[in-house]
RNA sequence: GGUCGCGUAGCUCAGUUGGCUAGAGCGCUUGCCUUACAAGCAAGAUGUCAGGGGUUCGAGUCCCUUCGCGACCA
C-alpha cells in the first residue's frame, strides 16, 4: 500500500468515481414499495448562465441530504433539471445579437428569435448540468426536466385550462414597467433605479368654478415629468389642508388641452407639508397615482403609444411627438399661457431597464391574472388559492426551517393579490387563449344566453365546436387591484357527446366587455386538440401573442416533473419517447412514479425566492395534486463577496465554482461551503485573483461601480460593444484575463482564477483524513477479520467507539434540522481532534506490535480490527459531505479488509454510497454504532488523561525541553484515580514521553519540580538542572492569581443569599463544586509557591 | 415607508429555554521535517460580546433605545 499518495489527489478520484456511480446506477431512484421515498426537487437553475456560488451552495445541501437519505434506506430521488426563465433569456439572446449582428428581434421575427434562444439553452443547460455534475450532484440524470419541455408543457397547458375553466383567469389592465427601447414590459427585478439630473417644475392650474367658468384662483402644484399633463385625470390635496378646503369638488382646467378635472382630498396621496401640498394625479402613467386613481374612481388616461410617442390624448398639438421632446413643448405652453411658476434642478430617482439600460415608463397595459382570493366555480366549487397555501403552512404541513422565515410566507399570501401572469414575450409557454373582438356580431349581453349565443355563432361552420354542450354563469368583478375581471364564463359540460369529438375538458369560453364597451370571447383550448383551434382560427379567432411568466411553469415543478397530468404512465426517461396517445388509452396502469415520489421531502432554497416561487409551488400543487408539494422548506443563507454585497454579474464579482473545484477539489469545496450553511447569517466570502504569472493571490477590492480588482484594469474593445478586462498584477506587473462570468476565458492564455482562501479549510480537512486513512492502511498488514468483544478493548477503543457513537447521532439530528454548519464541524472535530489527535497515536504502540509475546499479537489483532471499524463508520459518516474522498478510501479498505465491522466482520458494501448510515434510529437494534457503546463516565475519566498528558506537554514546552527527551510525572491524587491513571501509564509515555514514576494520595512534590494542578489531582515534574525557580515562581503566581480571580466571582455568588435562594438548585450546586474545585487547586499551587519561595 | 435579519478575537463565523472560566477555523507568537499528514505536530497569546438604558440573584442571550449593515416587500 505504498501506492499511497501523501496526498489527496482530488481531480484523480473525481474522475474515476462518478463514472463509477453512474454506470451501476446509483443515483437513480424508482418507485420501490421495499423503501420508504425520499424527493427533492431542484430549485431550478434558469439557462441565462452558468451556475455561481449560490447554486454551490444549494447544490452542495441538497446532495449532501439525498446521499444521506440513500444511506438511511430511503429511496432517495434528486430531480434536476433547468428553467427556461422566459425574460432573462430572451434578454441575454437579444442583447447578444444586437451586440454582435445589430439585429433586433423584429428584424428576424419570432420563429428565427426563439430558434436562437432554443440554441442558447442547448449550450447552457448542457454547461449548468456538468456544472452540477462536477459538485458531486447525485441527481438522477435520466429523469432531467426543461420547463419548455414536451412533460412540463404539457402540465402548463393543463393547469393553465383548468384554471381558465374554474374562472380563475381573468384580463384586465394594470401598470407595468414599460420599455420603450424594446417594446415590451419588464418584471420589477429586471429594473434598476439610477439617479439623473432633472427638473422639478411648478404649474398652476385655474379653478373652475360650478358655473364652469374659471373662478380666478389657481392651484399650483409640482412635477418632475410635465408631459404627463396630458393624462392628469384630478388634482389631489390633504383632506385637512385648510388651504384647499373649499375647493375640494370643485374643477380645474388643464390649460394645454383645455380638459377640466376634478380636485380631490385624498389622504395617502397629498402631504401637506411637502412643495404646495397639491399633486396632479395621473393614474395611467404613476404607481401612486394608479393607486389613488383606484381609491376615488379616476378616469385612467394613457397618453403614450408602445414607442413611448404621444398618443391621440394629445391632440393635434402634441400627438406623435417623443415623450421628451413634447414635454418641453408642453413647459413653453405653459410659460406662454402664464401658468409657469418656477423651475429646479433635482436628482431624480429614475427606474430604468436592465435590459436596455433606458428608462422604462409606467404603462397601462392588458395583462393576464390569476385570482388568488376566494372564488367559487361553475359547479359550486370554492377555491382560495393563497389561501390553501397559508393553512398549508399554518397547518403545519408544510414547516420551514428556520422557521421565522414563514412570516414572509404568510405575510404576502396574505395579501392576496391577484398573479399577473402575461409576459409580452416570445420566449415561453404561449397563453393558450383564442380571442375574438365580437363587434357587433351578436355577442351582446341583452341577446340571450351566452350558451346559446356561441350555439348558433358555431352553427353551420364548426362542426365539433357546434355540438358543444354549454353551462353558463355570470359574475361580476372588480378586484382590488382595479383589474376588470370577466364578466361571465361558460364551459363545455362534461359530456362526452356522441358527433363532438371532443372528449372532455377540452375547450372553454368567457366573455368580457373591454373598456370601450366591445364583447371580447376568450376561447381556452386544452393540450392536442388541434381540430378545435383550427375551427376557432376559421372563425376569426386569434391566438393570444403573450406568453406566460416563467414562474407559472416553475410552480408546477414538483408534479410537472413526475409526469403529471399523465397519472397513467410514467413520465418518459432520457432516451425514451412520450407515450403516445393509443397507449394511453390502457386503463388500469398507474403514473406510479407520481405516485411514489410525490409529495416530496424537502425543498432547498435560498430566501429571495420565498413568495415568488415556494408559495405558488404550493398553491399549484394543492390545486393540481390537492397535496402539498413538501412537508420541509430549509432556507439557506446567501453568499456574499468580501464586502457583504450580493455576488452579481453586473458586478463581476461573482465566481464560477470550477474555479475552487479545480483549484481545492470537490470536496473541499462541499465541505467547505457545508460549513457556511448555518441557520443565522449570510456568508461573506472574501475573493482573490491569482496571478498566472506570479502566483501573486490580488485581492478583490472595492470600486466605484462594486467590487472590482484593483489595481485599476485595463479595457479591451472586444467584438461589438462587449469590452475585455485585463488585470495586471501589482507585483509582477504582469497582465492577464481574469475568471469573470462576463465573458468566456480564451483558453490559449494564461488567466488569472479565483481564489479564496476560506477553502483551505476543507482542503486542509480532506488531506487530513486521507492521511489518517493512510496511517491506518499502512498499519493494516496482516489484518485478518475475525470476532472480537468488549472485553478485548483498551481504554483507548472504548473511548473512540463512545465518542463515534455520540457524533454520529449528533450528526444525524443536526441533518435532520438541517443545520449542516454544526453537522459539520461535529464531524470534523471528532475525526481531526479525537480520531487522530488522540486515537491513532495512543494505538500506535499497539500496531507495532508492542505488546508482550501472544498478548501482544492478539492486542495488535484487536487494535486493526477496530481501527478498521472506526474508519469504516467514518467513512460512511462522511460520504454526503465529501463523497469522492470517501469512495476512494471505501474501495481501497475494500481491497484490504473487505471483511469488517464490530465485533462480527462482515462483508462491505460494493460501494460507500449504498453502504448502511451508521445509526439507524428507526429500528436501532439495526446500527451500527448502537447506544451501547456510549459510556459518559469513561469518557470523563479519559479527558482526565488527556489533561494530564496536555499539562506535561505544556511544562515541557514552556521550558523547552526537547521531545526526546524523558520527563518523569509524580501525581498526588486519591488512591481511587491513581488506578486509574497507573492503569494507563504507557500512554503518559507515548503521547508526552514522560514515566509515571509516582501515583497516589501521598505524593509529595519532588524538589526542583514543575507542577501543575488539575481539577482532581496535582501533578509534578522534577526537572533537576533545568528549572528556573524565578520563572517557576512566575508561572505558579499568575496561575494563583487567575485562580483567585475565579474564586473570587464564585464566593461573590455564592454570599448573595439571593442567588441562593432564587436559582435553581443544580446551579448553585455546580458553582458550589467549582469554588471548592478551584480552592483546591489553588491550595495546591500555594503551597507550590511556598516551597519554591523557600528554597 | 413596512417586515425580517445581522453587529461577538485582526478576518470569517458558532454560542439551545438567561446559569460553571465566551468558543472554532484562518491569521499571529514560540518550538518541532517526532516513520500518516509542514495542506502537518506541540504549546501559547488575543474579546468594552456595536453604544446607552432596563428587567433579573444573574444578560452575549430577554425588553426599550441610538448607531451601522444586509435582504425582502411596496
Amino acid at each position: 500500500m505504498s501506492d499511497i499518495p501523501k496526498q489527496y489527489q482530488p481531480a484523480e478520484s473525481q474522475a474515476k468515481w462518478l463514472d463509477f456511480w453512474k454506470n451501476n446506477g446509483y443515483f437513480d431512484a424508482n418507485p420501490n414499495a421495499e423503501k420508504k421515498p425520499h424527493t427533492i426537487m431542484i430549485p431550478l437553475p434558469n439557462v441565462t448562465g452558468a451556475l455561481h456560488m449560490g447554486h454551490a451552495l444549494n447544490g452542495t445541501l441538497q446532495d449532501l441530504i439525498t446521499r444521506w437519505r440513500r444511506m438511511q434506506g430511503y429511496e432517495s430521488l434528486w430531480m434536476p433539471g433547468t428553467d427556461h426563465a422566459g425574460i432573462a433569456t430572451q434578454a441575454v439572446v437579444e442583447r447578444r445579437m444586437f451586440e454582435e449582428e445589430g439585429l433586433t428581434r423584429h428584424d428576424i421575427g419570432r420563429e428565427a428569435l426563439v430558434e436562437r434562444i432554443w440554441k442558447w439553452k442547448d449550450a447552457y443547460e448542457k454547461r449548468i448540468l456538468e456544472q452540477l455534475r462536477q459538485l458531486g450532484a447525485s441527481c438522477d440524470w435520466r429523469r432531467t426536466r426543461f420547463t419548455l419541455d414536451d412533460v412540463c408543457s404539457k402540465a402548463v397547458r393543463r393547469t393553465f385550462f383548468n384554471f381558465f375553466k374554474d374562472g380563475l383567469i381573468f384580463r384586465g389592465k394594470r401598470l407595468v414597467n414599460w420599455d420603450p427601447h424594446l417594446q415590451t414590459a419588464v418584471a420589477n427585478d429586471e429594473v434598476f433605479h439610477e439617479e439623473v439630473d432633472g427638473h422639478f417644475w411648478t404649474f398652476t392650474y385655474p379653478v373652475i368654478g360650478e358655473d364652469g367658468e374659471p373662478t380666478g384662483e389657481k392651484l399650483a402644484f409640482s412635477t418632475t415629468r410635465p408631459e404627463t399633463m396630458i393624462g392628469d385625470s384630478a388634482v389631489c390635496v390633504h383632506p385637512t389642508d385648510e388651504r384647499y378646503e373649499h375647493l375640494v369638488g370643485l374643477k380645474c382646467r388643464i390649460p394645454v388641452t383645455g380638459r377640466d378635472i376634478p380636485i380631490i382630498a385624498d389622504a395617502l396621496l397629498a402631504k401637506k407639508e411637502l412643495g404646495t401640498g397639491c399633486v396632479k394625479v395621473t393614474p395611467a402613467h404613476d404607481h401612486n397615482d394608479y393607486a389613488c386613481g383606484l381609491r376615488n374612481n379616476l378616469e385612467q388616461i394613457n397618453i403614450l403609444n408602445p414607442d413611448a410617442t404621444i398618443n391621440e390624448h394629445g391632440g393635434e398639438a402634441y400627438q406623435g411627438m417623443d415623450r421628451y421632446d413634447c414635454r418641453k413643448k408642453i413647459v413653453a405652453d405653459m410659460e406662454a399661457l402664464g401658468h409657469f411658476v418656477e423651475v429646479e434642478d433635482r436628482k431624480i430617482e429614475l427606474a430604468h431597464s436592465d435590459r436596455s439600460k433606458t428608462p422604462v415608463e409606467p404603462y397601462l397595459s392588458d395583462q393576464w391574472f390569476i385570482r388568488m382570493g376566494e372564488w367559487t366555480t361553475l359547479d359550486g366549487k370554492k377555491i382560495d388559492l393563497s389561501q390553501s397555501a397559508m393553512d398549508a403552512v399554518s397547518k403545519r404541513d408544510v414547516r420551514f426551517f428556520p422557521q421565522r422565515y414563514q412570516r414572509t410566507y404568510l405575510d404576502w399570501l396574505g395579501e392576496k393579490r391577484d398573479w399577473c401572469i402575461s409576459r409580452q414575450l416570445w420566449w415561453g409557454h404561449r397563453i393558450p387563449v383564442w380571442v375574438k373582438e365580437a363587434n357587433n356580431d351578436a355577442f351582446t349581453q341583452d341577446a340571450g344566453p351566452f350558451a346559446e349565443q356561441l350555439k348558433s355563432f358555431f352553427a353551420g361552420d364548426s362542426k365539433v365546436l357546434s355540438s358543444l354542450n354549454l353551462q353558463t354563469q355570470m359574475s361580476f368583478q372588480r378586484n382590488e387591484d382595479g383589474v376588470l375581471a370577466l364578466e361571465e364564463f361558460s364551459v363545455q359540460q362534461s359530456d362526452s357527446g356522441d358527433e363532438a369529438k371532443i372528449s372532455n375538458d377540452q375547450i372553454a369560453f368567457h366573455r368580457f366587455l373591454n373598456e370601450s364597451g366591445t364583447p371580447v370571447l376568450l376561447a381556452c383550448v386544452a393540450d392536442g386538440a388541434n381540430e378545435l383551434e383550427a375551427e376557432l382560427e376559421a372563425k376569426g379567432f386569434v391566438q393570444e401573442e403573450d406568453v406566460l411568466d416563467t414562474w407559472f411553469s416553475s410552480a408546477l415543478w414538483p408534479h410537472a416533473t413526475l409526469g403529471w397530468p399523465d397519472t397513467k404512465h410514467n413520465p418518459p426517461l432520457a432516451g425514451e419517447s412520450a407515450i403516445s396517445d393509443s397507449e394511453s388509452q390502457i386503463a388500469d396502469s398507474r403514473n406510479e412514479v407520481l405516485d411514489y415520489f410525490y409529495p416530496g421531502s424537502v425543498l432547498i432554497t435560498s430566501r429571495d425566492i420565498i413568495t415568488l416561487w415556494v408559495a405558488r409551488m404550493v398553491l399549484t400543487g394543492l390545486y393540481n395534486m390537492g397535496d402539498i408539494p413538501f412537508a420541509h422548506v430549509h432556507v439557506h443563507p446567501k453568499i456574499l463577496d468580501g464586502f457583504g454585497q450580493t455576488m452579481s454579474k453586473s458586478k463581476g464579482n461573482g465566481c464560477d465554482p470550477q474555479d475552487l473545484i479545480d483549484r481545492y477539489g470537490t470536496d473541499a469545496v462541499r465541505f467547505t461551503i457545508s460549513s457556511f450553511a448555518g441557520e443565522t447569517q449570510d456568508v461573506k466570502l472574501p475573493m482573490g485573483y491569482e496571478c498566472p504569472h506570479c502566483q501573486h493571490v490580488i485581492p478583490q477590492a472595492l470600486d466605484d461601480g462594486g467590487p472590482m480588482v484593483k489595481p485599476e484594469t485595463v479595457k479591451v474593445k472586444l467584438r461589438g460593444s462587449s469590452e475585455k478586462v485585463l488585470m495586471p498584477c501589482p507585483k509582477c506587473k504582469q497582465e492577464s484575463q481574469f475568471s469573470t462570468p462576463q465573458y468566456d476565458l480564451d483558453p490559449s492564455q494564461p488567466a488569472a482564477r479565483m481564489v479564496s482562501e476560506r477553502f483551505e479549510y476543507g482542503r486542509n480537512f480532506c488531506n487530513k483524513f486521507w492521511n489518517a486513512a493512510r496511517f491506518a492502511m499502512l498499519n493494516l498488514e496482516g489484518y485478518s477479520p475475525g470476532e472480537f468483544t468488549e472485553a478485548d478493548l483498551q481504554l483507548e477503543d472504548r473511548w473512540v467507539l463512545s465518542r463515534l457513537t455520540r457524533v454520529a447521532n449528533e450528526v444525524t439530528t443536526l441533518l435532520g434540522r438541517y443545520q449542516f454548519d454544526k453537522a459539520t464541524q461535529a464531524i470534523r472535530d471528532f475525526t481531526w481532534n479525537e480520531f487522530c489527535d488522540w486515537y491513532l497515536e495512543m494505538i500506535k504502540p499497539r500496531l507495532r506490535g508492542e505488546g508482550q509475546g501472544a498478548s501482544g499479537e492478539g492486542e495488535k489483532a484487536t487494535a486493526q480490527r477496530v481501527l478498521v471499524a472506526v474508519l469504516d463508520n467514518l467513512i460512511r459518516l462522511l460520504q454526503p459531505f465529501t463523497p469522492f474522498i470517501c469512495e476512494e478510501l471505501w474501495q481501497r479498505l475494500q481491497e484490504i479488509a473487505p471483511q469488517r465491522g464490530l465485533f462480527t466482520p462482515e462483508a462491505a458494501a460494493e460501494s460507500v454510497m449504498v453502504a448502511a448510515w451508521p445509526v439507524n434510529s428507526d429500528e436501532p437494534e439495526k446500527s451500527l454504532l448502537p447506544e451501547s457503546l456510549r459510556d459518559d463516565a469513561l469518557e470523563g475519566r479519559f479527558s482526565r488523561l488527556q489533561e494530564t498528558v496536555i499539562a506535561v506537554r505544556n511544562i515541557r514546552a514552556v521550558y523547552s525541553i526537547a521531545p526526546s527527551q524523558p520527563l518523569q510525572l509524580h501525581l498526588k491524587c486519591e488512591t481511587e484515580v491513581a488506578n486509574e491513571l497507573r492503569g494507563c501509564a504507557d500512554q503518559f509515555d507515548n503521547l508526552a514521553k514522560a514515566i509515571l514514576e509516582a501515583a497516589g494520595a501521598e505524593v509529595t512534590r519532588p524538589n526542583a519540580s514543575a507542577s501543575f494542578s488539575l481539577n482532581d489531582a496535582d501533578g509534578y515534574v522534577p526537572l533537576e538542572g533545568l528549572i528556573d525557580v524565578a520563572a517557576e515562581l512566575d508561572r505558579q503566581q499568575k496561575e494563583a492569581d487567575k485562580l483567585r480571580g475565579f474564586i473570587k466571582g464564585h464566593s461573590a455568588k455564592l454570599s448573595n443569599e439571593k442567588f441562593v435562594n432564587n436559582a435553581p438548585a443544580n446551579v448553585v450546586a455546580d458553582v458550589r463544586e467549582t469554588l471548592a474545585n478551584l480552592e483546591k487547586q489553588l491550595e495546591s499551587v500555594e503551597a507550590v509557591i511556598a516551597q519554591l519561595s523557600g528554597k
